[in-house]
DNA sequence: CTGTTAGCGCTTTCAG
DNA sequence: CTGAAAGCGCTAACAG
């Protein structure tokens, strides 16, 4: 290859507006609205525009349409948990509700601390972001304002514990721990240790059901309850459980904070040779695609991962509709799914 | 809330350059200069504008600065695999790499059908983008010419087995695979099935290594490769190796194209009560976290995946500093971890 | 070190 | 239905 010849290709002359509409015979504004409002011109020029627009291989710019127009047509998503597996699903919920619409999404991924998140937000509002859709690690009142001085709508997803500056889609955590820790109490666990990774908000609010649980029949015991400030993952889960059964031995159940928690921890117990749900009970959260496939099957709440993401998508793009909206609170609900690893009460222990 | 009130928070007056300019008593190009290039300003100036910036909360216009500048700060990330597990660590290691820098990241996830991978690639040249990262599915010519017109430096990741518009990084899919089946006819194992998802260019190159060695002992059968074409999963898995015993019982290992297909076939074998390692193989691909956790453990071939996406940010951030890179193909190999699935002919076959 | 002058490429008025 | 004029908010290029 000639030294050069990729530099040049870089900085080819860029096709503007004004040089298609100068090709066209016809003023910048036309070509333009040929592009954008098709029926706001007669099907002749419009085909003509349409054709030289092609051959020229014209490619509108979009800061220029941003700044012209003052619409960036941008949904901004800010998440830690952006490289998580448990916000896939979310993920595929909102490029799907926008898909069909000609808005683009942004991810960020804040880094630790409430200061990143801080910095994204701004970095999303400095480009005339159509919507925003945040996940808060956790909540406090600079953040808040800074979400209430939104230059467009903003919803906060995952979690609705909490009231939004404006709009909310998730469910109760809260809720949804307290109705697993139940059901391992209904199966005739009674010392059961809670497995977890990094304490957001949300994990939080599971603590706080879990512990209200457990206090009202006098069961919690602070020293099961486990973690490590990392990302979750397999590993974490056997790693917690292994550290749980050698200085508890008597524990006899997890309720894990998130599926792979969850998994790591069978895989463990069947290491160990502890019998599950016989001699230990399992149950994990998010409801992940192998937890009912797993052997024995896991027990775990389902949330409606894919509806949040479709749903918070759908508010935004109403809003960005109509302008107004009353504030919003969605809660979508979750859903707890008994399979083997609990399953101590029914008659089929199903460890190999 | 009064009603209304949410719109005009919405349409805030805006805070712009020559506003904060004005109220600081300088010229405006000042303030961009304060803002950009600190160093450039004197001190004294610096520091009343920085001040003034703040009170007034004065958020810059991106849409201005690209236009003007030329310069979007933006690199496109463009996979059908964002949603996918694999894809996760890939993420982790581009962000790590540009989180220094003042570069933003913006995803984008063509649906199936090369047309949409063409239509998102337009979309992001018409953001003037710094740098493209461009995981294709296929390869076909008209993208090809496409991506060579790329008004920015493009890096083709993952597959490394065909020749890129400009810089490739990944890994070489077909000997992966090659090393994989010849693990297993090493251990033994002689009916080897494939198990897999969706036929991308990856799984065809891992296709050809698989059939290239089996096909060399005579062992070949074609009736052994399942897919469907539908998202990897271990549910995927665990159905698949389902079908593949039901039709023939006799065969006597699998090579899986990820490992939640590995995951997933792992979870059916024991489910049937049929042994792993000793009566049934299972290799996977990608070691994933879980790989390794598993009981028994799962062979797997690991990928830098984490690597190649740091790589793949740190060429775009060279080739933009300095403009001009020569065409460059980085292969940064695999490596096969061999574990108990795997593992018949050693003396711990450790099925419980 | 600071300011002036242009203009990025497009869209919004407002006229025909 | 089409066009002319003006300017979005910022930064490059040159002056001082």
């Amino acid at each position: 290859m000639i030294p050069g010849t990729r530099r040049r290709r870089h900085r080819q002359e860029k096709v503007t507006l004004s040089d298609v509409a100068q090709a066209a015979g016809v003023s910048a504004i036309t070509v333009s609205r040929a592009l954008r409002e098709p029926e706001k011109v007669s099907p002749a020029l419009r085909e003509t525009i349409l054709r030289v627009v092609e051959q020229m291989g014209y490619v509108p710019d979009m800061a220029a349409r941003a700044l012209a127009s003052k619409d960036s047509g941008l949904i901004g998503v800010l998440t830690p948990g952006l490289t998580s597996y448990a916000f896939i699903a979310v993920m595929r919920g909102i490029e799907d509700r926008v898909r069909s619409t000609d808005l683009r999404i942004q991810y960020a991924n804040p880094g630790d601390g409430r200061e990143d998140d801080a910095r994204k937000l701004r970095f999303f509002y400095s480009q005339n972001p159509a919507g925003i859709i945040h996940v808060g690690l956790q909540h406090d009142p600079a953040l808040d304002e800074l979400l209430r001085r939104a230059p467009c709508p903003v919803v906060e997803i995952m979690d609705v514990s909490h009231t939004p500056a404006e709009m909310a889609v998730g469910i109760d955590h809260r809720q949804a721990a307290e109705a697993a820790t139940r059901h391992l109490l209904d199966q005739g666990y009674r010392r059961i240790a809670m497995l977890g990774a990094r304490w957001d908000t949300r994990a939080q609010r599971r603590l706080d059901g879990f512990k209200a649980v457990l206090e009202a029949e006098g069961l919690f015991d602070p020293d099961l309850v486990l973690s490590i400030d990392s990302y979750t993952s397999v590993g974490l889960g056997a790693h917690l459980l292994d550290r749980l059964l050698t200085a508890f031995p008597q524990a006899d159940a997890a309720f894990c904070h998130s599926d792979d928690l969850a998994l790591g921890a069978l895989f463990e117990c069947q290491r160990r040779g502890r019998r599950v749900p016989t001699e230990f009970g399992i149950c994990g959260f998010n409801d992940f695609d192998y937890a009912g496939v797993a052997y024995p099957s896991l027990t775990s709440v389902r949330l409606p991962r894919y509806e949040i993401g479709y749903r918070a998508a759908d508010l935004l793009i109403r809003a960005t509709g109509d302008g107004r909206q009353p504030a919003t609170v969605i809660d979508l609900g979750f859903q707890l799914i008994p399979r083997q690893s609990t399953a101590r009460t029914t008659p089929q222990p199903p460890m190999c």
